[in-house]
DNA sequence: GATGAATGAGGTTTCATTCAT
DNA sequence: TATGAATGAAACCTCATTCAT
């Protein structure tokens, strides 16, 4: 219940979870995280107070990064094509370079264990982002679709361009472009 | 000649356990799902050999039934965007009308318990469907992307419509059909 | 409840009891014996009340067997070292020849499931040997020892030669025989 | 520092186990066996791995108890036959002392639970008395029978004798001396 | 704070027995 | 009588969480 004794243990542990999650799904053992994590079984419970906390943080933290991968040389005052193509672009990176933390992101998004409070701090943290995809937004909506719906037809359309990435890791930097000009073509 | 197993018996198991699921999650027990089903906890097991079974005929099933939506009044014989049309207004017409399937469907697509050869067996249901697919995979790959991720983008953008049908129902029409010219204005 | 419609039936089950409980000691299941036996699970309890019933039956049954081979071409009117090596031959004759009888007869002498009345009924069908062992008792009890020694002692040294012949096929007349020598000194 | 594994613990666990399994044979179940040592159903598991294991070690312990007993004051340079009646009388007295204990270590020797390693280290406890045993196997090879058909003749004869002395308490040491003779004149 | 043994509710699955067919 | 699906108690074992050390 006390708060973050060791940083480097907090971390430790997240980054157990993801691998027996990615491993075991959501029925991952605390036991296995603790242990992987190179800690006591108890110790996981002073830095998280539950599984549930624990699992959510864990979705927290994986959105923050993936957020901040997509924040990192924004450029804010270029086209608005190259401004997506940057989102997109950056997204598929780091989803390609750490399959396992886009999975269990993904496994934690489905189940019902994070809260919508979770959700919603998770997705404060893309401002960055917020004025391109604002934009993207009022195209939509000039063509009848809700707000946000572009940001989520994005990120589906990721999601089925990553599944082809990792089965043609060769063929990367090419699927990644092509199924961007997909999308945009849908959305411009 | 003693009882026989029972169709019906099959059937309630499998919808008690899409009801189940959809509140608990995969930890879903089995001792629920069979007295919702209105048998005894060991009837369960006389009808699927053991609970991963249970959930891989489930996901195997609830395939079955959107396909089998889909299927049915397929017009064979019209334009290619009249049939990628009857495809996306008869799937969301199906995960509509029973979104806890939809949930649930989604979350063992994504779990580990459902095996390779289930999901092969699954995807082989669509065979009504193949041909329409395969037009649009041709000029996917005509783009230079690879078999396969027509359907994966439809699919994937399906599952970002659902989610605003979901919230304003009244849209629903409207919101099928601007989410289809999206789409196929991508594929197309 | 009922009885004895069909003995080939009520043989096949015992037969089956055997080779199960041989294979999964006391624990095996009622199914798996039907299912041997070729018989429905529930068909088994007409033959036998109940699980503990069909065992006891069955402890009789081995018994009954192994003494009925001792009496065959028993010769009542030699010495009694010729006698008494009838009965060593002749039980160890059958215990070689039927190994899992004689190891589920242990399972089962061992366990309480079997009840003093069916020990008793078991030991009661005997009688031809019981000359014999009366006889050899005498001198027992003469040393000091108490009636029923020697039949034990016999009876316990066979287990144990047992043993080594099923290690050595090959020198089984041979082994017998020595082992005879070794329980007639102890004995006469 | 956590809790330590306590070693009475394990021990309680064993000796309930002695208990129940002397009660109801060797389908005893863990709830019962820990709820008699004192400790949670669940403590159990972090001394014994499965119960299949914690029946293991019971026989590996009880083997190792009635060795240690044998080995306690053996006079290494006595004539054979005094070795040999310190070996049979020392553990008649184990046996007698302990009937419950003898009686479930036979349970357990005769079922296939306890793998042929566990009966291996069992029987390495003995070295003490390898030596009078090696003696005594060396007269019966003389006589054309297989090594360790001594020990197991020893043993067998033993089983006997427990038969009788616990029906008549009182003869006791007069029966284990009696019993002895037979024994030895048949090894001799 | 860190540890890991202890807890005991609860999970899946088995199985002797019953009973509708 | 024979069948085998149905039953539900109970078995073994797991695991999130607590707490003595």
């Amino acid at each position: 219940m006390a708060r973050l004794r060791s940083p480097e243990k907090r971390s430790a542990i997240l980054d157990a979870a993801v691998l027996e999650i990615a491993r075991d799904g959501l029925g991952a053992t605390t036991a296995r995280i603790a242990e992987r994590a190179g800690v006591a079984a108890g110790t996981l419970f002073t830095y998280f107070a539950s599984k549930e906390q624990l699992l959510n943080e864990l979705y927290f933290e994986l959105k923050s990064e993936s957020y901040a991968r997509m924040s990192v040389g924004f450029p804010h005052k270029v086209s608005l094509e190259r401004r997506a193509w940057h989102i997109w672009s950056s997204y598929l990176d780091w989803a390609i370079e750490f399959p396992l933390k886009r999975k269990v992101s993904v496994q934690l998004k489905v189940s019902d264990l994070v809260t919508p409070e979770t959700r919603e701090r998770a997705n404060a943290q893309g401002s960055a982002l917020k004025v391109t995809i604002a934009e993207l937004e009022e195209r939509s909506i000039g063509r009848g679709l809700p707000a946000g719906f572009a940001g989520a037809a994005m990120s589906a359309m990721q999601d089925a361009a990553l599944e082809f990435v990792s089965r043609q890791p060769k063929r990367r930097a090419e699927l990644v472009e092509r199924s961007f000009q997909v999308i945009w073509r849908a959305l411009k």
